[in-house]
Order: structure tokens, then sequence, then C-alpha cells
RNA sequence: GCCCCCGUCGUCUAGCGGCCUAGGACGCUGCCCUCUCACGGCAGUAGCGGCGGUUCGAAUCCGCUCGGGGGUACCA
């Protein structure tokens, strides 16, 4: 018997990185198995659908290669795979449940439960729909207080439902007792309790594998099955991912919880699809640095934690970092080039010259990024346009205040070279200005002349800098600060 | 309020009764390398929430307690 697992996003805006999450778990497995992935959208709330949030998720988890076997825009032998579209494939079990006398119509209005909730609450009992409506015709309801016209079809919860199920992550888990949940909402639109039963089992999945915030209403889904006379599928609860305080990832407290960030800021698929594998979960042996294929090869759900863990940038940004310098040179040019142009500094597509200058450059600041996004501030000083080079103020007063004279002796060296490259600038350099020269130190004669080239404190290697610069921009910047700065 | 889940360094984790005076990684600190910043190397810092049991022996099993989280919708 193949495995067939699903991850079921809904299009209510930016793509949440717990799809991706879900999906890496799933997928490890699915490869491991042999089995199907399949995308379902579960669009059942017209009042949160974005429409291009649909597009967005197949763009982001395209992009951590995260890919599925059937979906809606790939279609496959149980489409449609968009809820929306399914509406008539509902409606038939839900007559039967109401056949069965399993569920019931509720034509109750939105305050009326409301304030039946309050109540409850105020009285310390468990808070649940008093059933009000269940046994009456519709006319009978009409006489009674909180009508409304439009009825919706609850369940009808058995005092002896089954709350207990085994999780593969977790084992025997036990679950709250539901209330008598709606399962067809008064729009016509399935809820998703009942949404999920009917499509996990149409399409045969074998594995329910959601986050944890899903145990509670696992117990319906039981029943579901259960009246329906369905199998019951596995189910894996995923721990949740958490803010730095501990509480769900949210897009509102923290911009991780949105997939589109991750690219936008410069992370690498990769890395982020390692990172999330190390989320609540780690390989058998010990490894930290790994790819997809090892982490599937090796998969087991219960080496899945139970506890939610924090989403740790600053593990994430190291392990970006190591995946930059493991990066293929040619690799990581062809990435910064958008993060260079949107920065204003290259043409979009980049000139040849901007091109050749970024490809000499990219060996020079590998190992001095964590993220593609601080390219742009570490190539500046090279590919900016010459009249829009400024010299950060705070350079100017740390190093080239008081240091005129090393600037001015600096260019004098530099301006007879006749071969300009890394070994000569150096060398004309230090000839000057070390012992044989003014008798610095390398750190001290270097200082200035960085921040007057270089426009920083900080900077790639000097003469590797000036090197790539060329002799024409580097004496133009030594001698625009010389002059004046003299003591 | 009610119900459920969970509890090892700041963070991610290893551990599944003795191998643990608890191991690794990130972070942080110091040193080395060094033209700045990184990278790299080395060292250090820091934890089994608490209390009771069970046992010859508990981070590992049980109970209570405290703490955290989630659910409690005609949202998923």
């Amino acid at each position: 018997m193949t495995v067939r697992l699903r991850v079921a996003p809904s299009p209510t805006g930016d793509p949440h990185v717990g799809t991706a999450y879900v999906s890496l778990f799933c997928l490890a497995f699915v490869r491991q198995q042999g089995g199907q992935f399949v995308l379902r959208l579960e669009d059942t709330d017209r009042a949160r659908f974005r429409d291009d949030s649909e597009a967005q998720i197949y763009d982001m988890l395209h992009w951590l290669s995260l890919d599925w076997d059937e979906g809606p825009d790939k279609g496959g032998p149980y489409a449609p795979y968009r809820q929306s579209e399914r509406l008539d494939t509902y409606r038939p079990h839900v007559d039967k449940l109401l056949a069965d006398g399993r569920a019931y119509y509720c034509w109750c209005t939105p305050d009326r439960l409301q304030a039946m909730r309050e109540e409850q609450q105020k009285r310390k009992v468990p808070t649940g729909y008093d059933r009000l409506c269940y046994g009456k015709t519709r006319e009978e309801r009409t006489a009674l207080p909180g009508f409304s016209a439009a009825a919706v079809v609850r369940m009808l919860i058995p005092d002896d439902a089954p709350l207990t199920f085994t999780d593969v992550i977790r084992g025997e888990v036990n679950a709250p007792r539901p209330d008598d949940q709606v399962i067809l909402k008064a729009d016509g639109f399935p809820t998703y309790h009942l949404a999920v039963v009917v499509d996990d089992h149409l399409m045969g999945i074998t594995h329910v594998v959601r986050g944890e915030e899903w145990i509670s209403s696992t117990p319906k889904h039981l029943l579901l099955f259960d009246w329906l006379g369905w199998e019951r599928p596995a189910f894996a609860h995923m721990p949740l991912l958490r803010n730095t305080d501990k509480s769900k990832i949210s897009k509102r407290k923290n911009p991780a919880a949105r997939l589109t960030w991750f690219r936008e800021e410069g992370y690498l698929p990769h890395a982020l699809v390692n990172f999330l594998g190390l989320l609540g979960y780690s390989l058998p042996s010990g490894e930290e640095i790994f790819t997809f294929d090892e982490m599937s090869a090796s998969f087991d759900w219960t080496r899945v934690n139970t506890v939610g863990p924090v989403f740790d940038l600053d593990k994430l940004g190291w392990l970006n970092g190591h995946y930059v310098r493991e990066l293929a040179p040619d690799d990581l040019v062809r990435r910064l080039l958008p993060f260079l142009h949107d920065a204003g500094l290259i043409a979009e597509p980049p000139t040849d010259r901007q091109h050749a200058d970024v490809t000499a450059a990219v060996p020079l600041i590998q190992t001095r990024m964590a993220l593609l996004s601080e390219a742009p501030a570490l190539l500046r000083f090279l590919l900016v346009e010459e009249d829009s080079f400024v010299v950060d103020p705070a350079a100017v007063e740390k190093s080239i205040v008081g240091n005129g004279a090393v600037l001015a002796a600096a260019a004098d060296a530099l301006e007879p070279l006749e071969v300009w490259d890394t070994e000569h600038v150096q060398g004309a350099l230090d000839g000057a200005l070390l012992e044989d020269g003014m008798g610095l130190k390398r750190g001290k004669a270097y200082a200035p002349i960085r921040a007057a080239v270089c426009g920083s404190s900080i900077s790639p290697p000097l003469p590797e800098s000036l090197a790539l610069l060329g002799k024409e921009r580097t004496l133009r910047r030594l001698r625009a600060l010389t002059g004046e700065l003299v003591v």
C-alpha cells in the first residue's frame, strides 16, 4: 500500500512558514516511502480569501524545491484539488449524516450563540452549543428567540465519542470532548472539519500531518470517519513553530512567519530547508548540516519532538552563511545580481563591465556575508557611479582626519605603477608606508586608504579592492581627500 | 472560565534506568590567524522548572505542583 500525504494551505495571504515546515516533513517521509504528496487548497473561508495567495504558495514551495505530485495546478486522479470547486462532493455526505441522525439543522443566530457562550463561561461550565434546535422542525424553531432564516448543519456529538487516538509522533493522545460542531455553513460551504475528512478519504490520504493546534479537533474528525464508514488515517501532529515569546509563530510578531520574507532577505532555499529540518527534529547521525535527501533517507516520525521550537534567526543566519560559502562563485554571482540591482548599483540586465566586476569581486566577499542582501554594502565602493561615491563620515572622523600625509604618500607611490594588480599595488603601498617608508604598521597605514577609497572602515582586503577598482578611480579618491585634511 | 498538549544550556537539540561530574550546534566571551571586517582554529560560558515517590541506581518511570503553549468560531 502506497503512502499518500497532503499539505492543505489556505490561500488567505502571504504563504506561511508553517506550510513549508509541514511540507518538508511530509515530503521527507513520502520520498522515503515512494508515495505521493498532494497539494490541496482549503479555500472554504470566503471572507479571508486572497486572490494572489495561491500563486504565491506555488512560487514559494517551488523555490524551496518542496514539490508535489498532485495539485490544483497540475491535476491528478482526484481532481479538483481546490475545495471551493468540490462543493458538490460534500453535500451528499451531509445528507447521509442528516438521514442517519448524526447531524441536525440549526437556525440560531450568531448573536444568540455568542450570548450563550458568555453565559456558560460565567457559570464556569464548558462552552458548547445547547442544542436548542436539535429535534425541532424549522416551523417549531421559528417561534423561539434568535432565529435565523439560513440554517447550518451541526454534528450531534454522542456522549461516548472517541477522544483517544494514536499519533505517530506523540503516541496515545487524549483530546478534548467536542462541541456540536458546524459542518455545513449557511453559505453552503463546508467547514474545515467536514471538508478535510471527506477530501482526505476521497483522495486516499494515509497520513494526516498537520500542526499541533489541530489535536483538539481530531475527535470530530474521528467521529466523521467512523460515521461515514471510512477507515481512519494515521495522524501526525507536528510541534508548533514559535515566536521568541513562545507564542505560536505569527506574521504580526515575526517576519519569519512569511515565506516570501526569506527570499527577500537573501536566504538560500536549501539553507532554509536544512534549518526547518533542524526544528523539532534531528538526524540519527547528529549531523546538523544536511540535504533534503539525507533527511529523507533516515526520516522517522518518532524522532520528531513534541515541543514547539522557537524560530532562531541567529542559527539560520549562520547556516545561510555556511551555504553561501559553499556556493560555486558563478552561482553566487547569479544570485547576487537581483540584490545589487535592487540597491541601484547595477543595471538590469547588468552591463558586461558590471558583470565582470561582480564576478571578480565575489571571491573577496564570499566569506563576508551571511545573507545575499548584505552584498550591496560590500560592493558599493566598486559598483557605485563615481559622482555618487561618498565616504562615510564616521570613517572620515576615525581614519582620515590627521592622516592626509598617508593618503598623499599612497597616491604618490601608486601613481607611477605600470602594472595594476594586487601584487604591485600592495608592493607600492608597503614600500612607501611601512618600515622602508613612513615606518607605519600595516594596520595604521591601510586604515585611511581603506576609508578614502572604499568609503568605509570595513572592506574586503585592501590591495585586492584597489586592484579591482582600477588606478584611475583609486587615485582620484585618494587625491580628493589629501589636501584639506593634512594636519 | 473550561478542555487538551508540552517542560534538558539564552536558542536548536542528543539522551529513551547505570556509558551523564549531561554531549553537540548557534549565540556570547577570550585567545590565535590578520591590513579592517569576515572566514578558519582553539578555549571558555551556560541547562535536566520544583517537590515527593518507585529503584541498589533517575535527565530518563509515576504523582503532585509550577510554568509555557494550544483549543474553546457558520477561521483554517
